[in-house]
DNA sequence: GCAAATTAATGATTTATTCAAG
DNA sequence: CTTGAATAAATCATTAATTTGC
């Protein structure tokens, strides 16, 4: 029963995220915008956006766009090998693979996401205290690592989950 | 000048944390002792232990972990292969790169480190507030994603830096 | 003895692979 | 079978050892 529990109702576990149409909609639109690995601060924006179509954190955006760019590049390169062995295609190819990619458009603008980031978050094993913090808990601090000089390393963190 | 520039002087950048043999020391010993991943508590702790010996987050134990993790099977795995070709040992054995690794302990129980752990943090982009907020900022959350029944995936996280 | 130049270790980042929910 | 989530492997970058010429 109740198959509908798209969002933070409180009978669906729903234990990973699942996005809606609007959300992996406006996913995609960046991603073709050629944004691949957003920064700390792209992410909140977006996530914040999103979270108008329903529940999601930033660590969502953050894996939707690890896996999307990977899973486009591996598209990319079987797309490459059936190039290769191209020609000749045997009988029914209606049973292939649903791997019917279309890339017209290469995203593939390898430079150009200059974007260092980092990730740094733990689960704590499974029996924790079983209270219902249900929003997306915000933590940014200003710097942590180097108040030392200044020797050019990038040390500017800010988490958020 | 100033050589002795070791932890958390003024003048010494470091852009990288560089244990001190204290603390590499515990590291070692908790490693020995099956730590292999860490939970975010352990990580909590050790790092909180660590502190006493100087300047250390909790990043840096989660790094040390993986990276020594790893290293420690690669090396295995080199002396394995050197157990395959062993025997008949050419001339000057003494100027061999100082992989003399004396691996006594195999650490390697392989199973019981049903730990699962993430990460998760983003640098922004270089130009950010220049305050100096020196110290380790630890932010925990009792839980986040799945305020939900309770479908047995493990969800609690608990951040810090 | 000491620094500049090289090499080896290892901390930190990025990419690839695997697991499992839907 | 797709894909979000988790883990491992590969890679990059910086620091310490070590070597070398003076």
């Amino acid at each position: 029963m109740d198959p509908s529990n798209a969002g933070s109702s409180s009978t669906g576990p729903s234990s990973r995220w699942n996005p809606t149409k609007e959300q992996l909609s406006l996913l995609e639109s960046l991603y073709e915008q050629g944004i691949r690995t957003p920064s700390a601060e792209q992410i909140q924006s977006i996530t914040k956006r999103l979270q108008a179509y329903g529940h999601i954190e930033g660590k969502n955006v953050f894996y939707w766009f690890q896996n999307h760019k990977a899973r486009q590049r591996q598209k990319q390169k079987m797309d490459q090998q059936q190039m290769m062995m191209c020609g000749a295609v045997s009988s029914n190819n209606a049973l292939n693979n649903v791997v019917a990619v279309n890339n017209l458009n290469n995203v593939d603008n390898a430079a150009a996401d200059g974007a260092y980031f980092n990730r740094f978050y733990y689960h704590s094993p499974p029996p924790i205290s079983p209270s219902g913090v249900a929003a997306v808990a915000g933590c940014a601090l200003p710097l942590l690592p180097g108040p030392h000089s200044g020797k050019s390393s990038h040390n500017q963190i800010l988490i958020f989950i």
